[in-house]
DNA sequence: TATTGGCACTCAGGAGTAACGAGTGCTAAC
DNA sequence: GTTAGCACTCGTTACTCCTGAGTGCCAATA
């Protein structure tokens, strides 16, 4: 076990590292933390710490680097987290006042995040999970389309341009719009495919194929709530960090521009509210951000998260700042969009 | 006024350094390109093209490179265009066929262009103007917010969603909605205010307030399509030619993500169908573009275009081949969205 | 008048060398 | 366990020299 001092090294060459980029050595440690020792306990250390694979020297006359692995216990030993600034604050307050709209609810928060963070912020879309089927239209938009529109409980809506390929009759559109809602109104999403089986037996056989359509589709759009969206901002953040992902940051823009990989990534980190999880640098498998470090928090309601929301960046990051906000947006987006 | 061979001589120059980011000399000129004079006749074309302020050299002993003025005249004289490749034709024409959702034909082209042109690639929403209302829908999303959907006849969908404050009976809702749709159903977007002047008058006097909100949203949301919105692709194209942007690709990520400046610069560029236009460098003034340049045509039905389709890239990239990609997709675009 | 061969000149970039100094590891003493 | 001292490492910086691609100019030529 690593004694308390050494930690406290390993803590300070990491807030050093993160601040001036630059391998920290004995003496500047000294100097800028108030260790009562002399450099060469300090060496000492480090020495340990480099044994213990946590910190490393890019060659033998530089300073020391954190490793992933130097990260990873910092923040697992971060005990009180950088406290975000009164102004801060308070803009995260007037941000979300004056908002019902989830696009923009989401847009806005998104771009807070990454102001306060400088990295990539993103959040992902509300799924749709526990959420209740409030209505179910049927609009048309031109004589073989029709728009559908399904709207849940928490306010989202999802809708989706249906070709039909030949012409409806209004009254029957009204009336398939009346019996599906019929069917589905305040179902659970996951039971909406359940409730439309046989539906198409209730009309006259020259209608069931078109019938089979809408419900076929209307199912597409409940299961296609799984494989969500993401709303991303500040990825010029990424360009001014370029340094510290070795110089080659279009895998990170390919992976931001892909989402699915970033979405899968993120799915599979778990996290409550309230409980920022993170990977650092090569946690994650997936090639090109092995220099990334991905930071999440869920939000939603308390028993369960609806969806989650968080941070892209360079391992040599503030992490106790950028814990921090995650946090802090989390919680005001489930203040807001937590039912 | 320069002669034709001057003139041969900066094509090749652009053409080389387009393809080898290398300043370009006398010399590899006679080898690569077939001229039949000698290295000293091109090196006096090149002082004449130098003295027009078309090319210039980065240093004494050094090749040269063309300037923005040289970029632009190679491009007024560019008489026939790069063909796309059969391979390409293909992926357009199959790319296009079967989507009928506005979003899914925006974000399919956008992406193709990107591949075509290896650059950002970017469509404006097209504006509703020449369109015409055809469904005006409310639909309540929670007690006291209800969604307005607005369907207009190029089958383009504008939603939004606006709390109300208090709780609102549904059958008065739904005569809200009768009376509107009857008001604008068949309009002009640009009439659509006029037309709801003075309705709430037919309310009592105990509604009008609600009848004046829902009134002045759906204004808003008319004005609002004149500041559309741009879908955009290929982001990490930039971080790849970063080095044609002088080594700093931050004020361009930023300009993506305000897509206001984006927004404002293409539309004040005039550009029919058919008619690529593009703004070399420095012609545009927004700082921090000055590396870049932006290629933009039209698309939409033959008389009047809908918006715009375009790329961004460096100055130094492949005019001939973009200008075609940017037109072919605007053509494809024209076909599926040209009512 | 336009073209050409010849030639002196320029200058970025690479290679080689040297001095610097931040930082280390080790050892012996406290 | 801590410290002072010291030899050692090695990236960085600065300087020099050299090379070669490329130019501009001039006198000769067609």
């Amino acid at each position: 076990m690593i004694s308390e001092r050494s930690f406290e090294v390993l803590r300070a060459i990491v807030e050093d590292y993160v601040s001036t980029r630059e391998p920290v050595g004995s003496k500047a440690l000294i100097e800028r933390h108030g260790f009562e020792v002399s450099s060469a306990t300090i060496r000492n250390d480090m020495s340990i710490l480099e044994d213990e694979g946590l910190i490393h020297a890019p060659h033998t006359s530089a300073g020391r680097v954190p490793t992933d692995s130097g990260y990873r216990l910092f923040v697992d030993r971060l005990n009180e987290l950088k406290q975000l600034s009164a102004a801060e604050r308070l803009a995260i307050e007037t941000l979300l006042t004056g908002s019902v709209d989830l696009d923009e609810i989401l847009g806005r928060s998104v771009r807070m995040l990454s102001q306060l963070t400088n990295q990539v912020a993103m959040i992902q879309y509300p799924t749709l999970g526990k959420a209740r089927v409030r209505n179910f239209e049927l609009v048309p938009v031109a004589d073989t389309r029709i728009l559908m529109v399904l709207v849940s409980d928490n306010g989202r809506i999802q809708q989706h341009v249906i070709e039909l390929g030949e012409f409806v009759d209004l009254s029957f559109l009204a009336q398939v719009r009346g019996l599906i809602n019929e069917a589905i109104a305040g179902a659970y999403l996951n039971e909406v495919a359940a409730r439309l089986n046989g539906l198409e037996g209730k009309f006259p056989a020259a209608n069931r194929a078109l019938v089979s359509v809408l419900v076929a589709t209307l199912q597409e759009q409940v299961d296609a709530n799984r494989q969500d969206k993401l709303v991303l901002a500040g990825t010029a953040n990424l360009a001014r960090s370029e340094g510290d992902f070795g110089g080659d940051i279009s895998p990170l823009l390919d992976a931001i521009e892909e989402q699915v990989v970033l979405l899968r990534l993120i799915s599979e980190m778990e996290a409550d509210q309230d409980n920022v999880s993170l990977l650092i640098g090569s946690e994650n498998t997936i090639a090109g951000l092995s220099n990334a470090s991905v930071l999440v928090s869920g939000y939603g309601n308390s028993q369960e998260p609806l969806a989650k929301v968080g941070v892209l960046g360079p391992t040599r990051m503030d992490y106790s700042n950028n814990i921090a906000a995650v946090r802090a947006i989390a919680r005001y987006l489930s203040k807001s969009l937590g039912a």
